[in-house]
DNA sequence: TTTTATGCAAAGTTTTTGCAGCTGC
DNA sequence: GCAGCTGCAAAAACTTTGCATAAAA
């Protein structure tokens, strides 16, 4: 089977949760796209009821298996990076496209002495660049 | 005057838009705050209608006056940095205090880097580390 | 069989919209 | 005075809740 629906349950069981159909489609649903707003998410799995999504969503926040990251007034819903490879994200403010970067170790080094210096218990970070990629700065008139 | 409020004029100005006393209080509201939801917001300015400060805060996103902040599901307004000294933050996930902490240049070069790497106009960028202060680190009860 | 999760329907929140009247330029 | 804002009220979109039923352990 699946290895990442593997860790999938394993998480879920270690936390006492039970492994459901429901929450195995969400889980590979999010697996197979880019980041979902919720709404697409929703569209996506018909058969699973709204509510049931939003409490799913809300079940995984809190044990680290997805991350919010925010567009705008906006946000979508990512595998977090015991799934994924851990990235960033360049966010373009005009066609929205998300491009997903890898971290280097460079910057990690750099937050984790940050947190370091402030005592801080670090879990997970998030960054994301905000501009204009290139097709859209190309398709810009000039003034 | 006021220089911040000065300097708000100037963007609004400059764009094209008028300056009027709803924006301005808004802007000024934001500026003696930490981070606020938009339903703070809206409680600390019982004169300015809702849908008023809903526009305000939309225009505001968009010419850079303000940033979103993502806390879990929810997020928060902040000024941007023309107005306050650029900064990260840092989110404890049990107080949910937001600590804010001053950028650094290896941090930013690096940042610009990738952004030019990926051939990417960079406008700004957030970086927020999630985790649990030392208050809160504290205070939990050892397994 | 017992506990835990889901569906459904309804309520609660948040955000957006259209339009009339007011303000800033 | 005109263009551009704001208030108001209503609609739309999004999220949460309670309870009955179904699925997992």
């Amino acid at each position: 089977m699946n290895n990442d629906l593997k860790q999938l349950e394993k998480v879920l069981r270690e936390n006492g949760f039970s492994v459901t159909t429901a929450r195995k489609q969400v889980f590979i649903t999010l697996l197979n796209n880019e980041a979902l707003a919720m709404r697409q998410l929703v569209e996506l799995l018909p058969n699973i009821n709204r509510a049931s999504i939003y409490r799913i969503i809300s079940l995984y926040q809190s044990l680290n298996i997805t991350n919010h990251i925010q567009i705008g007034w906006k946000y979508k819903i990512e595998l977090s990076e015991i799934f994924t490879s851990h990235h960033h994200h360049l966010i373009c403010d005009s066609c929205n496209v998300i491009i997903d970067i890898p971290s280097r170790s460079t910057l990690e080094n750099e937050l984790i002495n940050i947190a370091e210096e402030n005592q801080f218990a670090l879990k997970t970070h998030q960054i994301e660049l905000v501009g204009t990629c290139l097709k859209c700065s190309k398709l810009k008139i000039p003034s």
